[in-house]
DNA sequence: TGGACGTAAATGGGCGTGGT
DNA sequence: ACCACGCCCATTTACGTCCA
């Protein structure tokens, strides 16, 4: 055993070596980190991970397919490219608001916790800071989808934040919008019925926000060449007319 | 229940590269 | 030339799942 694999050497360098052990984590680290980035990004792969646990090759596996995807010209006929990179889009943020909504219910039952405590606000700030770094790298350039942080930012526009509590808070939307309080896995939590999510995708205009997400489980599926349907059967089933 | 199997993490070592 | 560092690979270890 060379002494490199106990302590890198130290001799004549200003700065002590690290432990090969300790880059290697920090590479490992990296990799996995990459990884659940696409895990969440990857539709399909989100969709399974909601499911049950996600292999780190069927990750690599789902993003190839879902670039090969994106950059195949064989789209659904009628459908515009851009039009369906939204759909995608709104898949990312259809998961990501599960899981706010799961979290935000978590909260406010289980721990007890008031919008007007401060580690509440925290914590949405958070969400809201993370919503916006997973999603503008990726999505940013089409510049017409809808940030789940926008929901969000309902709270955080208001310098009153802290009068807020739960049933005037966060998780507002008009009819047909996303909602924040019908699945059901989870109880409704009250809202102001009168607050529309600002949604400007081109496919909202053809509906509501979520038939496009149920609109792509077809074409995705279609697209790279999966016949496993019943992947977004939770979605479906959850999400099933509005 | 225990063994087989698969996956992920940890570990050890080689090698290339860039800075001094 | 020397050294720190990063990357890669092979092997080992830990842990979870499946099935007889």
């Amino acid at each position: 055993m060379s002494s490199k694999t106990k302590e890198r050497k130290v001799k004549g360098r200003k700065k002590a070596p690290v432990s090969h052990k300790v880059i290697e984590k920090r590479r490992r680290d990296r990799i996995n980190q990459c990884l659940n980035e696409l895990g969440k990004t990857v539709p399909m792969a989100l969709a399974k991970q909601s499911s049950g646990k996600l292999e780190k090759a069927e990750i690599l596996e789902m993003t190839v397919q879902y670039l090969r995807a994106l950059h195949s010209g064989d789209f659904p006929r009628g459908r515009e490219k851009g039009e369906l990179l939204a759909e995608f889009a709104n898949y990312f943020h259809f998961g990501y608001h599960e899981c706010m909504k799961n979290l935000v219910h978590y909260l406010t039952t289980v721990e007890r916790m008031e919008t007007k405590d401060t580690k509440y606000a925290r914590i949405l700030t958070f969400l809201q800071s993370k919503s916006r770094f997973v999603t503008e790298p990726m999505f940013g350039p089409l510049g017409v989808l809808p940030d789940p942080s926008e929901f969000l930012c309902q709270i955080h526009s208001t310098t009153d934040f802290q009068s807020h509590n739960l049933s005037d808070s966060v998780f507002q939307q008009g009819p047909g919008h996303f909602s924040w309080h019908s699945s059901s896995r989870t109880p409704a939590i009250p809202y102001l019925p009168n607050a529309a999510v600002p949604v400007t995708t081109p496919v909202q205009q053809l509906g509501s926000y979520l038939s496009p997400v149920q609109g792509l489980d077809n074409h995705y599926i279609n697209f790279v060449g999966h016949s496993h349907a019943n992947t977004f059967s939770m979605h479906n089933a959850q999400h099933a007319p509005l």
